[in-house]
DNA sequence: CTGAAAGCGCTTACAG
DNA sequence: CTGAAAGCGCTTACAG
């Protein structure tokens, strides 16, 4: 039986044809395809030759078919989709994991969980082998997806320190930035600049980054001598509007503050409006420091004082972690550093 | 000859399994997969009821091997990557395409063909039937890559109308808001308020935003009786920066201008804080324009007064004309109309 | 080192 | 309406 193929495009070369043209059986062009192993340097170069004036590409389908790989990786985000859409770093990242893919000729797969049906149908695709591993974001607690994915055996890799607990211990790499260490090197600066009462903005607490980057103020705090005041708290959930409202929150219950962590750049860009709307200065009535220097830090005025997350690096190391688990390397962990960027809002 | 599974993961039901369980032959499983037409609905029943209990899921590969349709789609970037990735448009757009294509239970790979290098590798790939169609995101002059992959007959789908003359009326369809018509708005409504002396910071002439925007700009200053002087023209890249550097040239030039139509809302950034550097106020010195309703143009201080371009139903186009032309259907263009979203800087 | 051959899981004319 | 069968293009033990 032969499926017609469309007139206007011509049936594209096989191995078949490869191998008709070096004279050499089909056995032998698919092993100088699959790394030349057992081939004799003659019968290598005729293949090579065959290929090059047969034009021939390899059919993924059916090498897919017999080695019940598919060559591909997902991306995928179980957030909701504005947040993430909404957020500078999404596209480094994203960016990054392509780029990083297509060095090893491997296509990356946009995957938005946002609805239940979404996240349904994606665990479905996943889990039927479509693809051969998953790049993971989503940092919140209990995130079903990620825990049937990582249950069924794919290889997965998240962006940030997973949280849902069912998960933990089992076959799931992680890379993260340093976020307590980076919260600690922020407030430790706002303080050497002499600020006293020092407030911040955290991420949603059932996210790694909410968690560590507050354990880390608190911990500078205190190794400060500094008092830490619960007052001076308020949660966001990364997003512009949710940093305003937080930082409105906080100048009402401490009119006195004189300086702000904000736990994202996107959350001090809103901290910056409600500060310019109570005619607060910055930096000189209070100083504000963000976090991830995004492209929002740079758009901000003042311009943001911040925490450099190494974006370009968590790209390259999630895929390069991720590789490793596909061939079966066991999940691995891997920690970067921050770096503080000294600009005008602090 | 049997590939090894991993111990890990058990062998997936095939289409065979459920034939056994549901009594029927594998073609009529594979009919029933397809449509369910020529199936009796006792057939159809018995087979649905087996791939529920065995948990069947099609293999792709195995289909796309014999129906030589791979069922996925490429989003496809050929623009110098920052450019886009800087640009907020460019998340509603990929998430909607996402989105629009998930429905269709379509998976989208995401190419970007920054070097030279990886538009021959994606050319290849593309061409080589991985992918059954193209989303396009480029507007360039000349694009290589786009210009390949329409004469190998690709179905491919652009974002803004295409500018590769080589490729013109060619078998490429194509979304794009009304960029003309939204321009001639936004000087109307300058105008409107009182402007007389109004610049013009344009995208790149090489790209239809770029181009149709300024004609817009000039068709409404000429048709309001006002000059149209070159002096006020200033060419930007649509980055932040380079609508700084733009609005910085202009005010060198002119420095009576009291209204600025920027081709983009990152540009109208740059704008907005060059304008506040000079000590101009906007809008009571200075009226600023913008063009997109990105979020930049809420991030902005003051807030942006823009055109807004649908994007939801731009992307949502792009999918419907993508799919028609993979249907068969000849390539259309679709036009959708703008909106001018009134705030703070003009 | 190399060829012949089996088989991956599916779809679709072809007969009945 | 339905089954038997061919065949999509590839990979990989198995013999030689």
């Amino acid at each position: 039986m032969r499926v017609s193929s469309s007139p206007s495009r011509p049936r594209r070369p096989t191995i078949h044809d490869v191998a008709r043209v070096a004279g050499v059986s089909r056995g032998t062009v698919s092993r100088v395809l699959n790394g030349g192993h057992h081939v004799s340097q003659e019968a290598a170069d005729a293949v090579n030759a065959a290929i090059r004036t047969t034009g021939y590409v390899v059919n993924r389908h059916a090498r897919s078919l017999i080695t019940g790989r598919s060559g591909s990786v997902a991306f995928l985000l179980t957030e909701p989709q504005e947040r993430f859409f909404e957020d500078p770093n999404f596209n480094v990242l994203l960016r990054g994991c392509t780029a990083a893919l297509a060095t090893h000729d491997i296509p990356l797969l946009l995957m938005i969980a946002g609805t239940r049906t979404e996240q349904r149908r994606i665990t479905r695709y996943v889990t039927a082998g479509h693809v051969d591993g998953v790049l993971l974001v989503s940092s919140h607690t209990g995130d079903p997806v990620a825990d049937q994915l990582v249950r069924a055996g794919i290889p997965v890799v998240a962006c940030g320190k997973p949280m849902f607990p069912a998960v933990r211990g089992a076959r799931l790499g992680y890379v993260a930035a340093d976020d307590r260490d980076g919260a600690r090197e922020m407030v430790r600066h706002l303080v050497a600049s002499g600020r006293r009462r020092i407030g911040t903005v955290t991420g949603p607490l059932d996210t790694p980054g909410g968690v560590e980057r507050l354990a880390g103020y608190r911990e500078e705090l205190a190794g400060s001598g500094l008092p830490v005041d619960d007052a001076l708290v308020a949660t966001g959930d990364y997003s512009r509007s949710s940093g305003a409202a937080a930082t409105a929150d906080l100048l009402a219950r401490c009119p006195d503050l004189d300086a702000l962590f904000v736990a994202s750049d996107l959350m001090a860009q809103g901290a910056l409006s409600t500060l310019s709307r109570a005619g607060r200065r910055v930096p000189q009535d209070v100083a504000v420091g963000g976090f991830d220097d995004s492209s929002a830090a740079l758009a901000a005025r003042p311009e943001l004082t911040t925490i450099r997350q190494p974006w370009d690096r968590i790209s390259a190391e999630m895929v390069r972690v991720l590789l490793a688990q596909m061939d079966g390397e066991s999940a691995a962990a891997v920690i970067l550093p921050t770096e503080l960027v000294h600009r005008e809002s602090a």
